[in-house]
RNA sequence: GGUCGCAUAGCUCAGCUGGUUAGAGCGCCUGCCUCACAUGCAGGAGGUCCCUGGUUCGAGUCCAGGUGCGACCACCA
């Protein structure tokens, strides 16, 4: 070894991820192991396509979870020898990066519209330039295998072409339409979005009530609303049907209040008698259901608040230019100054707001694009209904399948600059409309009449993209070699909240235009709370920086730490469990140092002779087939517990400690095994653990490359040794007893106690490990642990072993009692299964034995 | 309103198809700076497994009801 390195290895006995993780990463780049030639076909290699963040965002805690899961999975099968390609990018995240460029632009005193469409996105074209690599980099520092050469984004020149194509076919089937429609208008974003998009929150509003006078008659409809001021929008009241009341009034007309405009009264099954009054104003244009039943009955569709999310001209002009709440203020004195206001109370419900901008919703009618979905959707239910994509845990397919089977149309279009704008040119002249194969190379003149062309103004949701991001990003419509090679991709991590915003329409577009399932399994994981349990969220000041972790503990500690934690329940944030991960890297680093630094220069096979070792590499063969099983299985959690509690309990705790006289002594046969033991769980770990484990290897004398790309171990079925197993563990055990007896007994920590064996001698390690000379004689025992007859010494307090021998009576009694009680029990001695009766029967006789030996 | 999930040690969580004395990490207590690691080693204390019924030889685990949280979906003004 180059003494520099040797010289570090033998003085470093802390270990410090900072100085080694970034020189690692880089390595890794330079070898180009995460670039991976377009070879193979996709039922050989393994690849996956992340979920791509937002240009704009930074690394939080979900994309670190997310990304330790498929970076443990990418890494564990690219070292299996696969073609592995972790796909990277980034979305353009319409809403959100345009009001990051807005707000930057305000700050210099300009607004988008100063600048005009085409100036203002490039400024965002300039922010993306300057800012847009920021939360690559940032999973770099992950450590995540993503290949760094093949990134991409959503508004690439090819990617968007894939977007428009995907619009033209669906355009061309029919399904993409455009229609006056009620949406939910974002006041904030000053833009439509889609249902998925809103959320609902309980509010304290008002409840008025208002009369509606009869036309023609002294009576009045008193109606019930939480939104005085769309009244001026009604078209109608409607009643129940069956309801008795206001039978003879369905035909009738009534007089809005204010307004004066005469609205029929009619009969749908939606009013529900029994809340109010049991008359319901409908106001088509700025509620969704008054919208379905204005459709169903043919009403008027008056819309009376703006895009800007003021009142209009038509709410007359007293009204006009007012926000909503203002005119609610202004209609309800007016209301209460004509009498027409018969009540109020508090009322608390529902209400929608934007998920982008937290923006209080203003259903209205306006003219947007819509994707009918039920014709994607069916065979998108099939794939997940026969399990061609697994769902994972299992509760999720049936969360997406219930949806999917009631899934609406999708509003698609967004009235904003940034984004792909839609594909559509229009002729004024002659109201035609076109959508031609390439935008790129559209007409400028109407085919039909020759007059001027003029492109759609607004772009497409977000969600379209992403939409088709598996199969977009390897080069569709091209047939490319990335996509014979990588696409379907192997799996899918996902948080449940993009369960339908993009999984859903991964899995429709994939089966509509890249003739297959865009992967196999999807694995929805759990959520990473704030450590007090509310959401970890920018606004709320309850996220926890993951570089701010990596600084301090390092990324494999925060990947350790991270999966360790992950459940199929939501979690708090567990500083813990990071500070293990810490505390392991620093464990593996110390462990691997005496191995390395002791072990004899030996290229062999591990050598199964003595019992410990065959203890140990049975345990290891376990091991590496259990945690192996749990990582292909998504079992994260366990998968880490698993490898920490063989590698700290088993190899370190016991096997160094038992062999650590033959490895002083250079034996050769402990060196191999030793050597063996650490190359195999270096490569365990590495997926969960990369840079220590990388670093560590380095060292190692049998190193001919990189661990990134050494083979992930498999099973020797040969090593398996049940035997050898539970000799060691009754040795282990005894020590233990033996330990505790010691401490319990307080002796000193250092004296060596003499005792004798009666029956069989145990292995070496027992006396050495618990201080105790087992080959004394003469004398009468003082005490008896297990075979062990500990023999009298000044430094054991008779005192003290009385004590002790009385409490372990009692345990041993209360448990004689126990088992005696169930013995006893003649129903279970006749139905429990056989060997389970036996096996209590063997208790008690051990449970007895014991009590005869503490003189009882 | 509908659907789903959760309640286990002081804290954060494991406990598969019901079966040893219910586990881990952290925290706590007691010893140890033992020549890999004090980010360490050894030992220990600590639990009416939310409540009430039920099924069973046997229930943390299954069933019913209740209580308390949480998530998602949903057009009742």
């Amino acid at each position: 070894m180059d003494p520099a390195r040797l010289k570090k290895l033998e003085e470093t006995t802390r270990y410090d991820p900072s100085e080694v993780e970034s020189r690692i990463f880089g390595e890794w780049m330079e070898a180009g192991y995460f670039h991976p030639a377009a070879e193979g076909s996709p039922e050989e290699n393994f690849s996956v396509a992340i979920p791509p963040p937002n240009v704009t965002g930074a690394l939080h805690m979900g994309h670190a979870l997310n990304g330790s899961m498929q970076d443990a999975l990418v890494r564990m099968n690219r070292m299996r020898g696969k073609n592995s390609l972790w796909i990277l990018g980034t979305d353009h995240a319409g809403i959100a990066t345009q009001s990051v460029v807005e707000k930057k632009l305000k700050a210099e005193g300009v607004s988008r519209h100063d600048l005009g469409r085409e100036e203002f996105v490039k400024r965002v074209w300039e922010w993306r330039e300057e800012y847009g690599s920021r939360i690559v980099e940032q999973y770099k520092r992950l450590g995540a295998s993503c290949d760094y050469e093949r990134e991409r984004f959503t508004l690439d020149e090819a990617y968007v072409r894939a977007v428009y194509r995907v619009f033209k076919q669906l355009y061309d089937k029919g399904y993409i339409y455009r229609d006056n429609y009620i949406v939910n208008w974002d006041p904030g974003s000053h833009s439509a979005i889609s249902d998925l998009e809103v959320e609902n929150r309980e509010v304290e509003d008002t409840l008025f009530s208002i009369d509606y006078p009869v036309e023609g008659s002294d009576r009045v409809l008193t109606v019930a609303t939480v939104r005085p001021e769309t009244m001026l929008a009604d078209t109608a009241v409607a009643v129940n049907p069956t309801d008795e009341r206001y039978g003879d009034l369905v035909g009738q007309h009534c007089i809005l209040p204010l307004v004066g405009r005469r609205l029929p009264i009619i009969a749908d099954e939606h009013v529900d008698p029994e809340f109010g009054t049991g008359a319901l104003k409908i106001t088509p244009g700025h509620d969704p259901n008054d919208f379905e039943i204005g459709r169903r009955h043919g009403l008027e569709e008056i819309v009376v608040i703006g895009p800007d999310g003021r009142l209009t001209e038509e709410a007359g002009e007293r009204f006009a230019g007012m926000t909503p709440a203002e005119a609610q203020v202004a209609v309800v004195d007016a209301l209460r100054e004509e009498g027409a206001l018969s009540g109020e109370e508090p009322y608390t419900h529902s209400v929608p707001f934007s998920h982008r901008s937290g923006e209080r919703i203003e259903p209205l009618i306006s003219l947007q694009w819509f994707c009918r979905m039920d014709e994607l959707a069916a065979p998108a239910i099939e794939a997940v209904e026969s399990d061609r994509v697994k769902i994972a845990p299992a509760q999720w397919k049936r969360v997406y399948l219930d949806w999917m089977r009631e899934i609406r149309p999708w509003c698609i279009s967004r009235q904003l600059w940034w984004g792909h704008r839609i594909p559509v040119w229009y002729c004024d002249a002659c109201e035609e409309t076109f959508v031609p194969e390439d935008p790129a190379a559209a007409p400028e003149r109407c085919g039909s009449c020759g007059g001027e062309l003029r492109q759609e103004e607004d772009v497409l949701d977000t969600w379209f993209s992403s939409a088709i991001w598996p199969f977009a990003t390897l080069g569709w419509p091209d047939d490319t070699p990335e996509l014979r090679a990588f696409y379907p991709t192997s799996f899918l991590t996902t948080a449940r909240e993009i369960l339908f915003l993009w999984v859903a329409r991964m899995i429709m577009t994939g089966l509509e235009f890249a003739g297959d399932v865009p992967f196999h399994d999807v694995y929805v994981h759990s959520v990473i709370q704030a450590r007090d349990g509310r959401r970890m969220s920018k606004s709320l000041g309850t996220g926890i920086d993951p570089l701010e972790e990596i600084d301090v503990h390092g990324a494999d500690a925060l990947r350790f730490g991270l999966l360790a934690m992950s459940s199929t329940q939501d979690v708090r944030y567990s500083d813990a469990k990071v500070q293990q991960g810490r505390d392991l890297a620093n464990k593996l680093w110390n462990a691997s140092r005496l191995i390395l630094l002791n072990a004899a220069a030996v290229e062999a096979e591990p050598v199964a002779e003595r019992v410990e070792d065959r203890w140990i590499l049975s345990r290891m063969e376990q091991t590496i087939a259990s945690v192996t099983a749990k990582l292909d299985s998504y079992d994260f959690a366990h998968a880490a517990a698993e490898a920490y509690a063989f590698f700290w309990s088993e190899l370190c705790d016991w096997y160094l400690e038992i062999v650590k006289p033959r490895l002083y002594e250079g034996e050769e046969a402990v060196s191999a095994n030793l050597l063996w033991l650490l190359e195999r769980t270096l490569a365990l770990l590495h997926p969960i653990m990369p840079f220590v484990s990388e670093e560590v290897w380095s060292y190692h004398p049998s190193r001919s490359g990189h661990l990134a790309v050494h083979g992930f171990p498999t099973v020797e079925g040969r090593l398996f040794d049940p035997e050898a197993e539970a000799e060691v563990e009754r040795g282990i055990e005894l020590t233990r007893r033996l330990r505790a007896w010691r401490d319990m007994v307080e002796v000193p920590a250092r004296s060596e106690l003499t005792a004798r064996v009666e029956g069989e001698a145990p292995h070496e390690f027992v006396g050495r490990l618990s201080r105790f000379a087992l080959d004394g004689n003469g004398g009468d025992p003082i005490a008896a642990v297990g075979p062990v007859r500990v023999l009298a010494s000044a430094d054991i307090d008779a005192e003290a072993v009385a004590t002790r021998l009385q409490k372990r009576r009692e345990e041993l009694r209360s448990e004689v009692t126990r088992a005696e009680g169930k013995l006893a029990n003649e129903k279970f001695v006749a139905r429990a299964p056989a060997e389970l009766v036996e096996e209590e029967r063997a208790k008690l006789e051990r449970y007895r034995a014991e009590l005869e030996e503490l003189g009882e």
